[in-house]
DNA sequence: GTCTATAGAGTGATAGAC
DNA sequence: GTCTATCACTCTATAGAC
């Protein structure tokens, strides 16, 4: 068999911007055929379930990268603080400092909805629990309650940097959000 | 003229419940000729401009609504305490205490972002900019900080509750949300 | 007759599936 | 590349208020 000039997690990589930028239902093939660099065959080869099955892996690829970078970090945590900072590092990074916008988050508000919940709410379910624990391990109080503040106040200053246009709202949020969990520690 | 069978208004609102729950993409004229009751011909009469114009009927039907309902009573309040519990009953009742999402959210995240960029910013900014005002007349110290925190924690709850399809996530947050403010208050 | 609101078959274009 | 379904949209026609 020839050699793959694309591997499928590079291609899976450059599908996702497709998603994120367009929707699952904004995104076309023609822009997935394009963006990816494969022909339509090469496509229902590697996703024989078609367009569907791409978002799948792109949902799973997304969450793969939360999960070794942001989930597993704060479930081994030596040090709270630290922790926190790691994550907020991590967001910010991802996030392109508000310059790039959630594709689960975008998906949760998304007309095909139904179709990936299972994917959608593992990712916000585990990002919830995951900080959680660690903000329980360092003595903060209601952790669980204070956990869901900070990924909806996350997901949210994604929503409102992008509708203000104004990456540096997202910045700001970030900011304060960690300095009230820090201020929250024991 | 015949006797409409359905006002314009009430077709708007319709129309919005489509748009919201389907986003611009996936809102098809059938579904929307369905929901509105009204035949292509009867839409393409008062829309002249296509799905575009019902779009931007639905987002000023929105803006109205959240002109009137919160932005206004924020703006003309007596009483700063007031006024926030009245801001966060309106938007408890408006999403329907986490069980509906926001249309201009949507929007902002979706692909045709740019499309409608200018109603999206305006109903945001207007948002911030009523309740930055409101709490920096009560004494509040960042005010616009605070604001932002508002109106991105909001809207990221309406994405978690709708991801974690737990709409007492949304409930819980907009409490915290409103014992902040109130305690940042002078 | 004129105008507005209505309906819906029919248009070409394009989508995703294969 | 081919196929079929569906898309947004146009057009023609009709009904009733003036």
């Amino acid at each position: 068999m020839p050699a793959a000039l694309i591997s499928r997690d590079d291609a899976i990589a450059r599908i996702a911007e497709v998603f994120r930028e367009q929707g699952f239902e904004g995104a076309s093939l023609s822009a997935i055929t394009e963006a990816s660099g494969l022909g339509k065959g090469s496509l229902y080869n590697h996703f024989p379930g078609g367009k569907e099955e791409m978002a799948e892996a792109v949902l799973s690829h997304v969450d793969a990268w939360f999960a070794r970078e942001v989930y597993q970090p704060l479930r081994d945590a030596a040090d709270t603080r630290t922790a926190i900072g790691d994550m907020f590092r991590a967001v910010d990074g991802y996030f392109r400092s508000g310059r790039r916008i959630c594709l689960v988050g975008a998906f949760a508000l998304d007309a095909t909805r139904d179709r990936f919940a299972a994917a959608v709410q593992d990712y916000f379910a585990q990002w919830v629990e995951a900080l959680a624990g660690c903000l329980k391990r360092g003595g903060a109080k209601q952790p669980r309650a204070l956990a869901e503040a900070v990924v909806a106040g996350i997901q949210g200053a994604l929503v409102l940097s992008r509708a203000l246009d104004e990456p540096a709202v997202f910045t700001r949020q970030l900011r304060d959000l960690q300095a009230r969990l820090i201020s929250a520690l024991a």
